[in-house]
DNA sequence: CTTGACCTTCCTGTCACTGGAACCCTCATC
DNA sequence: GATGAGGGTTCCAGTGACAGGAAGGTCAAG
């Protein structure tokens, strides 16, 4: 199967596959003519891919589960800690960014939004608190 | 005042008041020696993009938001659009990750954890489901 | 006169791609 | 046989907002 059937199949951007093999995650043989030939199993871990990097793993991260995925003897326990670590990760954006919400959230139900002057939001920027 | 001062007075690294002047943000002065001379306008400048970057302003908002801090004819609608788009990145932000934390949260939750092999996270990476 | 703490510029790297240029391969059609 | 469309290939540059580090100039103190 070439990179066009192959993005079709995953949903992953033609460039992101080229990508992901420049970077080792996989190792598509190739035709005579040098195009990428795929197999069933580099569709598998690009499926695999894009699932973890949709739940916000990093590419290293990535790299970590799938070769905890492809090693039968491993310990649960190493994939849960990666998990959660990134949950810990995630968690800890949420907080700054419910923070941020908070904050802006305020600052905009006090400006009248009209064409005057007069605006909390830049005072509070420029430091008159 | 010279740069490291500036850094301690702002709690900006140097490095970024240094790229911030690289991008047009601030335009302190040149002593004979090279050294950059930071006024009064600078430092309240460089506190401005230091709030507005801590509430998530990407630097073409923090450039916007100066702009408009400086033009005493403004109106503050203008200074509240862009608020307001900015609150709606980040509850975009929020709810995406909110959702990354659901899965991953179910998802470590089912995982034992121990030394054996079976895990579902790796199930459902894999797209077992 | 040297030391050490400043300052300067410039280049590279980060992360995970994305866009684009320049070029090759294949198949169908005229 | 030429042509065109629609694949594929490589390589280089750009993204955002800096951070790290090298190589070198400046300045006050001892």
């Amino acid at each position: 199967m070439n990179i066009g059937d192959v993005a079709t199949r995953t949903g992953l951007p033609a460039k992101t596959i080229r990508y992901y093999e420049d970077i080792d995650l996989i190792k598509p043989l190739r035709d005579d003519n040098g195009y990428r030939v795929f197999r069933a199993q580099d569709l598998h871990k690009l499926n695999f891919l894009g699932r973890a990097r949709a739940l916000g793993f990093t590419i290293e991260d990535c790299r970590t589960l799938l070769a905890l995925y492809e090693d039968e003897t491993r310990a649960s326990a190493d994939v849960k800690h990666v998990a959660r670590d990134h949950l810990a990760q995630i968690d800890a954006k949420i907080s700054d960014l419910k923070a941020m919400r908070d904050t802006l959230g305020h600052l905009i139900d006090a400006c009248a939004g009209d064409d005057r002057p007069d605006c909390p939001i830049l005072q509070d920027l420029g430091g008159k608190s």
